[in-house]
DNA sequence: CGGACAAGCTGA
DNA sequence: CAGCTTGTCCGG
């Protein structure tokens, strides 16, 4: 085989989504695959990434520059395929696997060490795959055991959790036992020279190990593993393509795993104990109840001045999902929201009337629960629950919310969105104000969020065996057929439910979909020639499916597109 | 993306 | 017909 002389390149230049060739210098004899480099690139100095070694078939400009690691070879095959899956130009994939600042040295990664103390009795499956875990099973026992099994094959184990803190804690715990751990942009360099772990979050689905010896992922159907920005890569999807080209195991975690997760299968494994493992829920149905209570019940405020009289820090989480923007009405006798009848949204006005925000048409104003004609608007959101809540008890609270500074609590009672659950650890109460948002909400995976929300306050308030704590929901529902099913922790009814719904629906996984948005949605819509997808247009732009990814794939990769501004969000 | 260049429009 | 705008093409 004969040394290449040239290479290709990926650009910066995101915008030209084409690679292109540069002849290789004696000054950059060295350069390797996934490599950093600049190059002149119609008259400009941009940086790049070598994604191939070719021989040059023409006179080809030089590689001005080597500047430092990227990927590692092993990664272009995933960069490739996360492009194509995701519509996305492969240097946005380049980028994700890139350091924050150039990086020209490699440490020299520490020995594997055996485990003194491997866990004995774990409350997991120990075979990899899909595994139904309860919220207050501690998933260190799942990473300890799979770095145990995983030790002697060559690469990194790969640990995600949904939130930095959380991988800080996490590395902590292990860097105590004695583990080498990577973390965090700021080591980059470990990761990229093999380190035996890593732990991080959706972005580090891209970390730079060149290869993988086992992977976990802890709540791996949190929405923190969706990246909202384009491109809107599935951190536990990535992870599972590197895990397949790596023939390693992997373990995904989730309180109930979704249709998307378990990959069109009805059940999977179950970790044991799983009630003791939920915290312990309690319903409040108001039906019927006096309006002038306020928005905390009587049994509910009993309960917050038990929690008030333990000792933890933060007694008391109170949780209010935001309700959409805008204004919202409420019946001036009885309190209920004015909801669509046929997709629960909260109305808006109308003139004297109201109407589904989701064009379901408008009605006469009255309160569908009581019959009262007098609507009032109220205004939703935590500022006006907050106040709400401080007059009911008494007390000083704190608001916490996603836009809310860092600033230490102070007060004992917090009242917020589920940011909640970022800030706080640990807390005796938590109460979910208004749990028909999620039993109500109109999309397919509200009820599912509801579910997920109770598990992460379980977090907080701990397992029901352990006493501790427990969860309130308060609702107008009390025999929705989902809440009493989380109540009793029977969630294979749920779970397989999903799945049967999600086939009948043909909606994902059992179908590839793409929303289409921007303002040259409608043109590139257009220019769709591919027979294999269905096109429905939606309120702010369109829907394309299509059996497959593959095909999706093709048939969006085949369009054109126009000037102006164009969004595409794979599911 | 951003530069090069061609084709189209305008004004005296 | 110079001078300017708008559109299309292309980069190794």
């Amino acid at each position: 085989m004969t040394t290449p002389k040239a290479v290709r390149v990926v650009t910066e230049v995101s915008a030209v989504d084409k690679s292109f060739d540069y002849a290789i210098t004696p000054a950059t004899q060295h350069v390797g695959l996934g490599d950093r480099v600049r190059v002149n690139f119609n008259g400009r100095s941009v940086r790049g990434w070598v994604s191939e070694f070719v021989e040059p078939e023409r006179e080809l400009k030089e590689l001005v520059k080597w500047l430092g690691y990227g990927p590692p070879p092993e990664l272009t095959p995933l960069l490739a395929w996360a492009a194509r899956r995701w519509v996305a130009p492969v240097s946005r994939f380049y980028l994700a696997t890139s350091p924050p600042r150039i990086i020209t040295d490699l440490p020299t990664p520490p020995k594997k060490i055996g485990l003194t103390d491997v866990l004995r009795e774990l409350e997991v499956p120990l075979v990899p795959g899909v595994t139904r875990v309860a919220p207050s099973v501690d998933p260190l026992g799942i990473v300890l055991h799979a770095y145990e099994t995983s030790r002697h094959r060559e690469g990194s184990l790969l640990v995600l959790v949904p939130t930095e803190g959380w991988a800080q804690r996490l590395r902590g715990r292990l860097a105590q036992r004695g583990l080498a751990v990577a973390c965090g942009d700021g080591e980059w360099d470990r990761m990229r020279a093999s380190w035996p772990i890593i732990i991080g979050t959706r972005g580090d689905a891209f970390a730079p190990t060149p290869r993988l010896c086992a992977a976990v992922v802890i709540d791996a159907d949190d929405s923190a593993f969706r990246s909202e920005a384009s491109p809107t890569y599935h951190a536990t999807e990535v992870v599972l393509h590197r895990a397949q080209l790596d023939e390693a195991p992997v373990w995904l975690c989730s309180a109930l795993p979704s249709p998307a997760l378990l990959g069109g299968s009805e059940t999977c494994a179950v970790a044991r104990d799983e009630v003791a493992g939920w915290p312990a829920i309690s319903v409040i149905d108001r039906r019927g109840t006096d309006p002038r209570d306020g928005v905390l019940s009587s049994e509910v405020l009993d309960a917050v001045h038990h929690a008030l009289r333990g000792g933890e820090e933060v007694a008391v989480a109170i949780v209010l999902q935001r309700l959409g923007t805008g204004r919202l009405f409420g019946c001036r006798s009885c309190g209920d929201l004015a909801r669509c009848e046929i997709c629960a949204a909260p109305e808006a006005e109308a003139g004297s009337r109201v109407t589904c925000p989701n064009g379901h048409g408008e009605r006469e104003s009255f309160c569908r629960s009581c019959g009262s004609t007098q609507l009032k608007k109220i205004r939703s959101g935590v500022t006006t629950l907050a106040r709400d809540v401080t007059l009911q008890l008494g007390q000083a609270v704190d608001e916490v919310t996603a836009t809310t500074k860092n600033s230490p609590l102070t007060a004992r009672v917090v009242v917020g969105t589920e940011a909640i659950f970022s800030r706080v650890r640990r807390c005796s109460l938590v109460v979910f104000v208004d749990f028909d948002q999620y039993l109500l909400a109109p999309r397919e995976r509200a009820r599912r969020e509801g579910i997920l929300a109770v598990a992460k306050a379980g977090r907080l308030v701990g397992a029901r065996s352990e006493g501790r704590g427990s969860v309130m929901l308060q609702t107008r529902r009390g025999d929705d057929k989902a809440l009493q099913s989380l109540v009793a922790v029977d969630l294979t009814p749920i779970q397989v439910q999903d799945v049967i719904d999600a086939r009948e629906l043909e909606i994902p996984p059992f179908v590839a979909r793409a929303e289409i948005s921007g303002e040259s949605a409608a043109a590139f819509v257009a220019s769709i020639t591919a027979s294999s997808v269905a096109i429905t247009s939606v309120d702010e732009g369109f829907t394309v499916t299509a059996a497959t990814h593959e095909e999706l794939s093709t048939a969006l990769l085949a369009a054109v597109r126009p000037p102006g501004r164009l969004r595409l969000a794979i599911e």
